[in-house]
DNA sequence: TTTAAAGTGTAACAGTTGTTACACTTACAA
DNA sequence: TTGTAAGTGTAACAACTGTTACACTTTAAA
């Protein structure tokens, strides 16, 4: 359900052996027991805040994709770091923890002093928000696309792009149709159509684009 | 029509007076004519690309929150700063100039370096990026919700929140419905409906939420 | 192998939204 | 003031998607 695992953050893991962060960061380590409300949606920004261990749930959209739904966050990731530079610097949403949660929290001005001393600091934090950016856009433009077999089309074509015309997705009917935020018959429905017209072909989780043209007709 | 105005760049106006890029800044400058075609989409995003005159236009989500509409960017704004840091850091649009069109290019390297030693470019570029991130979470949330009502009650929600429950919006019905990607008669529909039901009470582009829990409600 | 759970295909029907069309009102310039 | 364009209210109908239900297939554990 959650593969949350961002690559470019698992230097965190070595936080102890001072590869991303000096021996004198100012910073401070809070604990916090299981089902407690850390940030309430509208608080404060403040601080660039990373989950060390444990793991939090926010209402946030999730890297797998789904909706509005509940996002879990396990460690070790930072907590909505792109809101620490904006201007309405406020938590988007309530995060909860789902078992006993150990929370670095590190300054903003020592944030600023950190990217500009260590190099390796800036790049994950760009690269992390970066990635976030891009992730969204992605999802932004696969809700923009109001019918189902649009958004069926804007995602086979990626995925072909990606991988050739055939390609094995690690996602079910059902998993899929929460993705694009539609109901699991309406998807089957769409996806049998669209094997009747010979535009794409099934076999359990291996999919066949026999005709970009027409896919991408339904893109408009 | 586009209320592109980043004032967080705003700075770069003042390029030629280096208060943000030292003199020594490796970079070069391209002249584009009028109706060119920049970038493609898919191109490699290996600089940080500045527009610095003129205006170009993309397809992607609009400032001003128009869905895959084209979007026109004038001068002086970044070209999708975002993906010079993200993994897979190619532009996802299409990018042609409008008019005559000035591009300022520098190479990642050298943004990295004036990341380092130029502290305001660092803030502006964080800020800059952090602002994109919000608004498009903000769509995001927007368009995760189905129903019209449910839009209009995440929107006007959030207008309340903002400047009272009385508040007056600047856009007609036709750029509202717009907004949030739906047809403008039903729009209409959705409204009279919910002033039938007195939720709300419109008078010219005078917003009143008369019921926020019935509001609250629609969001489901 | 057997069995239960998960996943898939499909149909009937309800509900919401889009489309099109047109009358009416408001805003603004001549 | 008058005329025209822009904006709004509304209705009939079409199109699409969601809901619910159920049979069937596949998967994986016992």
């Amino acid at each position: 359900m959650t593969q949350n695992s961002n690559p470019e953050w698992t230097g965190l893991e070595h936080l102890k052996e001072d590869k991303l962060f000096p021996s004198d960061l100012k910073h401070s380590i809070k604990n916090y027991p299981k089902n407690n409300l850390i940030f309430r949606q509208g608080d404060l920004c403040d601080a660039l805040y990373i989950l060390m261990s444990g793991s939090v749930k926010t209402e946030m959209i999730t890297e797998s994709g789904n909706l509005l739904g509940i996002e879990i966050i396990n460690a070790p990731r930072p907590l909505a770091p792109a809101f620490l530079f904006s201007g309405n610097n406020r938590f988007p949403v309530d995060v909860t923890t789902l078992e006993d949660a150990e929370i670095l929290k590190i300054p903003k001005d020592e944030v600023m002093r950190l990217m500009t001393t260590q190099p390796d600091f800036m790049q994950q934090f760009l690269t992390h928000n970066a990635n976030r950016t891009q992730f969204l856009t992605n999802r932004l433009q696969l809700l923009s696309i109001k019918t189902i077999k649009g958004k069926i089309a804007h995602f086979l074509l990626e995925q072909a792009n990606e991988h050739g015309s055939t390609f094995t997705l690690n996602r079910n009917q059902t998993e899929l149709a929460d993705f694009f935020g539609v109901a699991r018959p309406s998807l089957a429905r769409s996806l049998s159509e669209m094997i009747q017209d010979e535009i794409i072909r099934i076999d359990r989780k291996k999919y066949t684009v026999l005709n970009k043209r027409k896919l991408r007709d339904l893109l408009v």
